[in-house]
DNA sequence: ATCCTCCCCTAC
DNA sequence: TAAGGTAGGGGAGGAT
């Protein structure tokens, strides 16, 4: 097993900076989000009127859905149960510990069912909430638990009331399932203890032996009170036998079966891909991840209640009239010694009268606050929130585990611990500030923690419980002023400029108002900063932790900024400080002394500007208000370990509905998407050092463009398994996978491409290169050609980063292991200078050995080979040629080549586009090889298409569906379809009458089952595709077979047609199209079917309108 | 100049 | 064991 490489670069004690690494990525929501019906709202019904919920935890339907049926249909949703307000709690399970809790409370409400609001929908009334009350007979609707016992491998399964076994309860419990672990063991130990224990903790307490075997050394501890208890709760436990647990046993990986052998009994976690359930287990458990949604979550919230505002703050109505009373009962000077009042009086208030003010509010170690609401007994101890409770290092678990907290002093620890062997890696996300005076940090991973801090207590995560914390953090600053910018599930700037101007109280009075207000909902403290900008107040904040406030004056904010180390300025990381460092500055009055010409220098224009104002405390940005999403995304870098490609695609194709899915969570749509492969780096071990981690690691990215704007997980998952192939990588070696979608268009009307304003403006006025291209049909073959382009860095588990050549993954997962030590470098395509090891050719395809072997011989120097003799800048290495080979060049990263390393290859290297992608013939059949003109084989291939180029036109133009028109690069497809309409109307003239919905315009009729209509995706690539498209342009440009002249079309539906698409076309085709389209709705005006078109979706609507002033 | 793409860096 | 995600700012360097 090999060490962690050391943090050498960032000296300091640089490694609890980094967390232990660069960040890394994951993705997904839970797989419930699928069964949210497209339920539409367009009639205002009341039918839950007066109701107001709140769900607890995991329902089907989801929070979500319930959600939108709530505001649908009357009802009213609630983000955190609102004593007397709240009418309904809505769970499918809950922990008898919540029940009591609920029931106790001085405002009782029904705890029903979800079932409860979904039956009332389809009755069209409100039903009786009495038969949907939960736990009224509490197993009667519940899964009960088998426990499967004897033997040495005992699984846990479920079976339903109802007698039918859960399949899946092997692999993963079902969230319900898990639950009833909860309630049963909740109530057992409330019994017992005469205590509750937290879901958290009693779910991750029995969670090995849930998800795993049985003979895990948890279960068989003495105090494993909770699993006792559960056995002794009519849970069966019986003896399965390893095939049987595993339904999938060929998906055990080498890497697991391994460890099954160490590890006796089998080893089933959910915990990698090999498993069913884990990406909604991942999601589930990932902090980073639940705090990257809730952060979007509330960024959404904001907006969400700007828009509905009605301008009505009750907390600041509240506020002043509270202030007014004071005014008058209390004496005008201002000499109240009761703090009550003297937060109220405003006497001295107001003579200087400050600028802008704005607040900067951060909840204190906000998971271990809000873990702590329950244990008041921890509070003053160090504590961290972390996944494992730090004892891996203990040989015998002899410690008992009362379930709740985990006391690592009393745990007994293995003595001394090498230097960078940190024990745990389970990472801290939060930890006390008693934790963080033993030098404890956030993202520290746990056994170093212990190091540090050998008292730490571990608590475990509370998600929900941050959400509610979190809703109420901001319901009670946006009841102030909705001016908020929201930063993250814990923390925003809000200007607070006109309520103290409003209230006449001074920033501090109002901080104790409003953090006291916090803390009463939240039970949780929380600390403010106030100052004339953002950085000022985020500055404040800093010194006002923990629980406390602080106004930076504008007197103070020289010496203060000065007196900080510039780590702590917001932007200024390891890398950056580090930086600074060589320059010998380290506090923000060292960074006053350098000139920003030199900053800007070292760290480019705006950047330097901004540490220069920075370090004077001068922030000209103003509070982002409206925020809106730029990309989506979901990727997973824990737990990926695939058998086969098999495997990896099946995860690809899981992560891309993923993103699908949240895109249209999100309303958006988009026109890009890239795939990003964290590939274990060769010197980096199989086995990474941290359970399932992603070790250190080479990643490589792809991309692609649409044409329009996509949500289609049908689309977005071919285009990801394309991208996939293309970058071929072993499916075992991959360590983490990454889908990110961009160049977002908004459904919602804002201002993406269906609006008409961007239609019009869109429109270039210089068209004649359009319309030469336009007229070009050779372009289509030219451009009929992915031009992708792979980028790859390295990146290490100490998040040092290693810039590294591109590989030819071809290459390197072909050649000897020997021979890529050496840089047998492909330089592609002077492959004059390759090294490969001839040997290999016959194991090649044919088609790229024959490649190769031309290339060899082709001794001319390209361009590029002065390129990558001279050590450039540029880290990136374009490999767009290779890519579209499917193959990439590897050039093996070696420290001491760091010239090599930097390699850039010109962009007119040339490659042919194999790509076997099965499901896309029409494709394969007129991707054209491109080359560089020096290289004969391609050349040929290249001539042998424009030979026939014409018929393949007007064949690829026939044929199309969306499956092809989806591969095509953007200016192809606005080809072909401007093509179609020109050859429809041709025909028209002849005497084709137009008629209704069909291919014309690319919604295909042939895949439009699966996709939306009006998306269609178009691959391409700019960028180094580019030159490559220039090249051949000159190629072709002697040929010019006439605009098609046989093409069937017919006119599809306006609302069918994206606008997107429209104005990407040349001028004269649009106007031909609009025409058409006059023509159109003037012959259905006079049918009187113009009815018919009725539209269906907002965007649809605004399509419409759209039209209308065109037409 | 200004755009675009592919990154790196940062924050929570 | 362990759950190393996600979004945005901006720089480098090439295309326009
Ligand atoms: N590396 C990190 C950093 C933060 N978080 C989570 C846990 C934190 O509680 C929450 C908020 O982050 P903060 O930076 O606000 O840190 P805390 O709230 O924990 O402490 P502070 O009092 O410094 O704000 O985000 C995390 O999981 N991993
Ligand atoms: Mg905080
Ligand atoms: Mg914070």
């Amino acid at each position: 097993m090999s060490k962690r490489k050391k943090n050498t670069n960032w000296g300091e004690n640089g490694f609890e900076d980094w967390g232990g690494y660069m960040a890394a990525k994951k993705a997904k929501l839970e797989e419930q989000f699928q069964i949210i019906a497209s339920t539409e709202f367009h009639n205002a019904s009341t039918l839950f009127q007066g109701i107001a919920i709140f769900v607890n935890g995991y329902t089907k339907p989801s929070a979500d859905e319930l959600k939108r049926l709530m505001m649908a249909h009357g009802g009213i949703y609630h983000h955190y149960m609102r004593p007397r307000i709240t009418t309904h709690i809505i769970a499918s399970n809950l922990p008898y510990s919540k029940i009591v809790m609920y029931r106790k409370s001085q405002h009782p409400v029904p705890i029903c069912k979800p079932e409860w609001i979904s039956d009332s929908l389809k009755a069209g009334r409100v039903l009786d909430y009495q038969p949907y009350l939960l736990y009224t007979n509490c197993t009667e609707t519940q899964p009960r638990l088998m426990f499967k016992a004897g033997g040495t491998n005992e699984k846990l399964t479920i079976s339903s009331n109802n007698g039918t076994k859960d399949q899946n309860c092997l692999k993963s419990l079902s969230e319900t399932a898990k639950q009833s672990i909860k309630d049963i063991a909740t109530t057992l130990s409330v019994i017992k203890n005469n205590k509750p224990l937290s879901s958290e903790e009693i779910l991750s307490e029995n969670d090995p032996c849930m998800l795993d075997n049985c003979n895990n050394e948890e279960f068989t501890k003495p105090n494993s009170v909770t699993f006792k208890s559960i056995n002794a709760a009519r849970i069966v436990s019986t003896s399965v036998a390893n095939s049987s647990v595993a339904p999938e046993p060929t998906k055990e990986s080498a890497v697991n079966q391994r460890q099954v052998q160490n590890v006796q009994p089998k080893s089933n976690h959910n915990i990698s891909t090999q498993n069913v359930g884990f990406l909604t287990e991942f999601y589930n458990n990932s902090r980073l991840h639940h705090i990257s949604t809730m952060g979007a979550t509330f960024k959404d919230y904001i907006n969400e209640l700007r828009d509905k505002s009605d301008g009505i703050f009750p907390g600041l109505d509240r506020l002043k009239s509270t202030i007014r009373k004071t005014q008058t009962t209390v004496s005008p000077n201002g000499n109240g010694s009761d703090s009550d009042t003297e937060i109220f009086d405003v006497s001295d208030n107001g003579k200087k009268s400050v600028g802008n003010i704005v607040m900067h509010i951060d909840m204190d170690c906000f998971f271990v606050s809000v873990g702590l609401r329950n244990k008041p007994e921890l509070v003053g101890q160090p504590v961290a929130v972390a996944h494992a409770k730090g004892n891996r290092k203990t040989r015998v678990p002899t410690k008992a585990v009362e379930g709740e907290v985990n006391d690592n002093s009393e745990a007994e620890r293995e003595g001394n611990m090498e230097d960078d062997d940190f024990g745990s890696m389970s990472e801290v996300a939060s930890c006390s500030y008693e934790a963080r005076k033993a030098g404890v940090k956030n993202g520290m991973f746990l056994g170093q923690a212990l190091k540090l801090c050998p008292n730490l207590k571990t608590i475990k995560y509370d998600f929900e419980g941050y959400k509610e914390v979190s809703y109420a953090l901001y319901d009670t600053v946006a009841s102030y002023t909705l001016k908020i910018e929201a930063v993250s599930c814990d923390e925003m700037y809000a200007d607070c400029t006109s309520i103290l101007a409003e209230t006449g109280l001074n920033p501090m009075q109002f901080a104790k108002i409003i953090r006291k207000e916090i803390r009463d909902k939240t039970g949780c403290p929380v600390s403010t900063g106030f100052g004339g900008n953002k950085l000022q107040a985020r500055l404040a904040t800093k010194k006002a932790k923990p629980d406390g406030q602080f106004y930076l004056e504008q007197e103070m904010v020289r010496s203060y900024i000065g007196s900080l180390n510039v780590r702590d300025l917001p932007g200024v990381g390891m890398s950056t400080t580090h930086k600074l460092k060589g320059m010998l500055v380290q506090s923000c009055a060292e960074l006053r002394n350098i000139s920003l010409a030199s900053l800007q220098k070292e760290f480019g224009k705006k950047t330097g500007e901004m540490l220069h104002n920075m370090s004077r405390g001068v922030d000209n940005s103003k509070l982002n208000l409206e925020h809106v999403r730029k990309s989506v995304s979901a990727e997973v870098n824990y737990g990926i370990r695939f058998k086969n490609s098999i495997d990896a695609e099946d995860f690809l194709k899981k992560l891309s509905v993923e993103v699908c899915a949240r895109m249209k969570k999100a309303n958006v749509r988009g026109r890009s998407v890239t795939l990003k492969v964290m590939v274990r780096a060769k010197e980096a071990p199989i086995e990474t050092p941290k359970f399932m981690g992603h070790g250190l690691c080479d990643y490589y990215t792809k991309s692609k463009n649409f044409i329009v704007a996509v949500d289609d997980e049908v689309i977005v998952t071919r285009e990801v398994l394309a991208l996939w192939t293309q970058l071929q990588q072993k499916p075992e070696e991959i360590r983490g996978i990454g889908i990110q979608i961009s160049r977002l268009e908004s459904l919602r009307s804002k201002a993406g491409t269906t609006n008409i304003l961007n239609f019009i403006n869109k429109i270039k006025p210089c068209d004649s290169e359009n319309k030469q291209r336009g007229c070009d049909e050779n372009q289509l073959l030219l451009h009929n050609i992915e031009v992708n382009s792979i980028s790859k860095k390295s990146d290490s588990d100490n998040g040092k980063t290693e810039n590294s050549k591109n590989l030819t993954t071809f290459f390197s997962n072909s050649v000897k292991k020997d021979n890529l030590d050496r840089q047998r470098t492909l330089e592609y395509p002077g492959l004059n200078n390759c090294k490969i090891d001839d040997s290999i050719l016959p194991a090649l395809p044919e088609d790229i050995r024959n490649e190769i072997l031309h290339a060899k011989h082709n001794t001319v120097n390209f361009e590029h080979n002065k390129e990558i003799q001279q050590p450039g800048p540029s880290k990136m290495v374009t490999t767009s040629k290779l890519n579209m080979l499917g193959k990439t060049i590897q050039n093996e990263e070696s420290l001491a080549s760091k010239t090599k390393k930097d390699v850039c290859l010109s962009s007119d290297n040339n490659v042919s586009n194999i790509n076997n992608f099965e499901e896309r013939p029409a494709y394969n059949l007129q991707n054209p090889f491109m080359t560089s003109d020096h290289n004969n084989s391609l050349f040929n291939v290249l001539m042998e298409s424009e030979t026939n180029q014409e018929t393949n036109i007007l064949q690829l133009t026939q044929d199309l569906d969306e499956a092809v028109l989806a591969e095509l690069p953007e200016d192809i497809r606005n080809e072909i379809l401007a093509a179609k309409i020109i050859k429809k109307k041709k025909n028209d003239k002849k005497g084709d009458k137009i008629s209704r919905p069909s291919e014309a315009l690319a919604v295909d009729e042939t895949s439009s089952k699966s996709s939306e209509p009006g998306q269609i995706c178009i691959s391409e690539k700019k960028s180094s595709g580019k030159k490559i498209q220039t090249s051949q342009e000159s190629y072709f440009r002697h040929t010019k077979p006439s605009t098609s002249n046989s093409i069937k079309a017919k006119l599809p539906p306006i609302e069918q047609i994206n606008m997107a698409v429209l104005v990407e076309l040349p001028e004269e085709i649009r106007n031909e199209i609009l025409n058409e389209y006059r023509m159109k709705q003037q012959e259905e005006t006079s049918l009187g079917t113009k009815a018919e078109v009725a539209l269906q979706t907002e965007h649809n609507i605004a399509i419409q309108n759209i039209w209308q002033l065109c037409l």
